[in-house]
DNA sequence: TATATTCTTGCATCCGGTTGCAACACATGC
DNA sequence: GCATGTGTTGCAACCGGATGCAAGAATATA
């Protein structure tokens, strides 16, 4: 059995409060009694119990980690960050994936019986109710790729999705092509939604493009390929800005099935520009999305959430750049 | 505030352990007396506070998912099926990233500081001494992805690498490759070092083939490029066994820089077929690992320990067999 | 209807900690 | 030497909930 409080105490020859200090920074014990206390828990193998803990001090450190998306590679990349850097704060990431999960409410829940001290939600398709319902429960929530917000309803962090959408038009417009489509994610993802009013209204703008649009089913390879299978079926446009990488990747692999060739036959312009985008093989022409400044800033509002609970939500959004690779032809 | 059992109780008008009784299944309560409990907690948004709760049955339902991969595409997948897997009974990932982490010490006291009912370390990476440093403490744990042992320390979980190794051999010399090399994971790995054994032995065994090795140092795209890239100057073989898809593309990817084709010049063959290697851009041949039957087999475990932690640690293995995709060249 | 059983219920205590409060020890100032 | 102030310490109560025990209620048995 792990040893308690009680035992240290027993062992130290003092009360179970002075123990209890010991382990307490910014209590007042004097340094003898830290001194006798340590030695005796240092036998022991004592360490202090977090839940319990917890019960009075009504912090876990823990932190709900919630997320729907784990067919997209740039996702390990976030769980990584995410979990070294809530690490370095002292925290820790409870695992939540809401893969198939509809309701809210369970989740909310399930997080609220762990008390967590926060919840972070990673997704750009998760409905904004999601993070709204952890908020209504006075849980203090950070929506990372979330949609931005002059006055949002909980902290949001990621990328100014309209903003990339116009940068992937204007980047298709300065190639020179006339015939240009979006292909998003799910049509229901606010990132979706955002990036294509970004892209259709500064395409809108140029006189003599053609605009087309449709919709994978999710930001996975097989959705973008399924999706360019059908798009190559009943005609295709001379470019296409896909919703994100792995969209782009997987409508690559169609493309080239159909035996066409990028960018000479059709041009491609992802969204996130992943590890794996650069990859010879792939070399994907993107919008970068600061991944690590994103998250970083993510877990800082967290942090600083937790010792002010009622601050005021606020978005915090990261610029975006085109990186060029293979997947465009060149400015004439 | 979150409400509690005493605000219940006194809503319901009954004592505090009637509340309690009502929300443990098993208990001795009267249909009545259910009721009533249950209309007071709906009305006020009660569930029962998991940890504290912990205390007295000492049980958290929190599982510790300990893994240092945060780089192979092939561990989101993981995560996916682990998460869901546990979910589905009930249990509760607190994940942990020991990426750069040597001792176990630390993250055994933080796991141990939260309770957890068990510890899930998925790596082939950790040295067996991080699964190990936790049962010594008393806690269950199943090691996927780890060493195979006839008398293990911990529960084992994964596939047989010594046969994997084999069965790549066997596949290169159907193929009539006379000059092969092993190209592992890093050298410290359990799984590098089985998948060599098996391969170097089996290979051993046929007169008139020229092995060689050598090691990347991560399982991870870049580690494999600069293996391979480093191997295309100081002379390379015909084929070569890749510790790990992963690495795999690595190499493809150094071989195509260097003006080669793959298999015409050089022949790849892979373990795991990760859902990429079957990408068309990519078609890896390589050798399948059932995760999902891998990882349904840990949580069973998992969950059968949690019910007789004294139960006897084994460990289970699954079969591999080769896909046939594009990186080696026709049998002759 | 009286008695023996089985169910329910509340009380009190405990799980492993924290913390307000009062008592005590000690060093200081006069 | 005494009053005073600061710093430590232990006591007891509490965090949210589980559970052994005994008393009371409901049911079965005679």
């Amino acid at each position: 059995m792990t040893p308690t409080l009680k035992d240290v105490a027993k062992r130290a020859g003092v009360s179970r409060s002075a123990v209890s200090r010991a382990f307490t920074d910014g209590a007042s014990v004097s340094p003898k009694m830290r001194q006798k206390v340590e030695k005796a828990a240092e036998e022991l193998g004592y360490s202090p119990n977090l839940l319990a803990r917890s019960l009075t001090t009504r912090r876990t450190k823990l932190i709900g980690l919630v997320s729907n998306n784990f067919h997209n590679p740039i996702f390990l990349e976030v769980f990584d960050l995410f979990t070294r850097g809530l690490q370095d704060c002292g925290l820790r990431p409870l695992l939540v994936n809401l893969s198939d999960e509809t309701d809210p409410e369970h989740s909310v829940q399930m997080l609220t019986q762990y008390s967590v001290d926060g919840v972070i939600v990673a997704s750009s398709t998760l409905p904004p109710a999601f993070s709204k319902a952890f908020r209504d429960k006075g849980i203090p929530v950070v929506n990372t790729f979330g949609r931005y917000a002059s006055n949002p309803d909980v902290h949001v962090v990621g990328i100014d999705n309209v903003a990339a959408g116009r940068a992937a038009a204007i980047e298709l417009i300065a190639r020179g092509y006339k015939k240009v489509a979006f292909l998003g994610g799910p049509k229901s993802a606010t990132s979706t939604q955002d990036r294509f009013e970004g892209f259709r209204d500064e395409i809108a703008k140029h006189a003599g493009i053609i605009q087309t649009h449709s919709y994978a089913e999710a930001y996975s390879f097989q959705a973008g390929r399924a999706e360019m299978l059908r798009l190559l079926k009943a005609g295709h446009a001379e470019a296409y800005f896909c919703g994100d990488d792995v969209l782009s990747i997987g409508v690559l692999s169609a493309i080239k099935d159909a035996g066409l060739s990028v960018p000479e036959d059709i041009g491609i312009i992802g969204l996130n520009d992943m590890e794996m985008s650069s990859w010879e093989s792939i070399a994907l022409t993107t919008i970068h999305q600061p991944i690590k400044q994103i998250i970083t800033a993510s877990v800082a509002l967290m942090e600083a959430m937790l010792n002010d609970p009622a601050r005021h939500p606020e978005a915090r959004l990261f610029p975006c750049h085109v990186v060029e690779r293979g997947t465009l032809r060149p400015r004439p």
